[in-house]
DNA sequence: AAAACATAGTGTCGTTTAGACACAATTCTA
DNA sequence: TAGAATTGTGTCTAAACGACACTATGTTTT
């Protein structure tokens, strides 16, 4: 929580700078050693969590917003982003109006205005990411998906509903280019999808639906040095991967 | 286009009551003699037309705005609505400021700010409908979705955007129910179908796939009295119906 | 009254897709 | 050198999908 002097130099220049009523946060998949991770700020001295978020600039537009906040967090340009959600009840951030009440007079204070917030979900790879915490937080982090700390505000709501539409989104569209590294192997990429979908998967019955997608290219060459059988290296085929993510796969009717 | 008084005073309002720099646009949706039509307003003293819209009262949610809206345009309560995008180009209301630049200082001239738009569609029983103009609009009317005049603003690009959706939905959502009349035949829902996707489809395989979605009751009785051979008569089953809405139709993975 | 016409209901056949499953190949470990 | 772990691939069956033809009922025409 910031002091009042710290505040108050805040508020003034969201005032002068930012949309007010307006916020975005961001839900940032990665991928790590089987884990399906979300990246999230601790809040100064309190042991709460939140999800990377910010404010829109007056001429800025939405996604060049949500890109900004998250080269904020991350280090990383061209993010993949996907607007999910607006989150517009008028209670949604009492906790937030509570919290920073009393420090400064309402009329001065940025904190006790009403916020609607853009749900955007972002797909990175992990091992591009150099966290770093905003002015609010000591800590950003990646979290392990199925161990989430409690979080502020709606933001659990908002956690949520992102990672429904990930898996909805899943049935008709290529996801994984953003998450993989270029290279990787079947077996890799499979667990992509089971962690995503919190199930398992036939390894067969993937291979053949995902190749029927035609989205990959194999390598030449095979992995080798690792244990065992030396799988084969796939990479996303980008102009098919591209075209089936505007096109979306089969359509149903 | 309003009077310098009647823009004065709306805008008085307006800064009183509404969120800034946030709008709401709806994409209402109807379907009639096997035409699929949207309700627009057409605005005073130019051929120009909109989809009907509002702003958001301060402590209101935001669905609750876009059903206080559409109530006021359309006389329905409870109607289906969808969120679906929102749309926040910092140029896209520039029309707007320029028709209204002129007639009053910026600091008090709701229309010079920038806002953000939040798209809902609409899905409406096109009998119910009680269209009712707005204080910009000197009628509004329901428009085949076929021959739709040019719309001011983003607006074309809000309705092209929510019928891709729509037709999005109609993959993993029942829909129908918030269009057709409470009794329906299989021929009719067909068509309702084929105008939405803009395409034919067997008459056949349709009634094969959409009975087994198990959303449908067939009535005891056909519909007598008109040409030709009697049809079966169906409605929607409720309860199936919702539970279809929120757990959507065949996964996929 | 009979024939022609329009619309509605239903079934079948062949192909494609999805799910369940088994075996062979490679590489490290014991 | 046998065994364990991992990867690659093929097959069988059932369900789903798409194309298609016939029958039934009611109106219109002659």
């Amino acid at each position: 929580m910031l002091t009042k002097k710290e505040l108050k130099e805040y508020c003034a220049d969201a005032y002068e700078n930012y949309l007010g009523h307006i916020s975005i946060d961001c839900v940032v998949f990665g991928f790590h050693e089987g884990l399906m991770k979300v990246l999230l700020l601790e809040i100064k001295s309190e042991s709460e969590w939140y999800l990377p978020g910010g404010f829109v600039l007056k001429k800025e537009p939405i996604e060049m917003a949500a890109n900004r906040i998250l080269k904020e967090r991350t280090g990383l340009d061209h993010i993949f982003l996907q607007q999910f959600h607006v989150f517009g009840d008028p209670e949604r951030s009492k906790e937030h109006f509570d919290m920073y009440k009393d420090l400064l007079p309402e009329k001065e204070n940025w904190f006790t205005n009403r916020f609607l917030t853009i749900g955007y979900y972002a797909l990175v790879d992990f091992n591009d990411v150099n966290p770093a915490p905003d002015q609010f937080s000591t800590t950003c982090t990646w979290c392990d998906l199925n161990n989430v700390p409690s979080l502020k505000l709606d933001h659990a709501l908002i956690l949520k509903t992102a990672l429904d539409t990930l898996r909805l989104h899943l049935n008709y569209q290529p996801i994984g280019y953003n998450l993989m590294q270029k290279e990787f192997t079947m077996p890799e990429l499979q667990k992509l999808y089971e962690t995503i979908l919190d199930k398992k998967l036939d390894r067969r019955n993937f291979q053949r639906r995902i190749l029927g997608f035609g989205i990959l290219k194999r390598s030449e060459q095979p992995r080798k040095g690792g244990a065992h059988k030396a799988p084969y290296l796939y990479s996303f085929d980008l102009e098919n991967y591209s075209a089936a993510l505007t096109e979306g796969f089969k359509g149903g009717w």
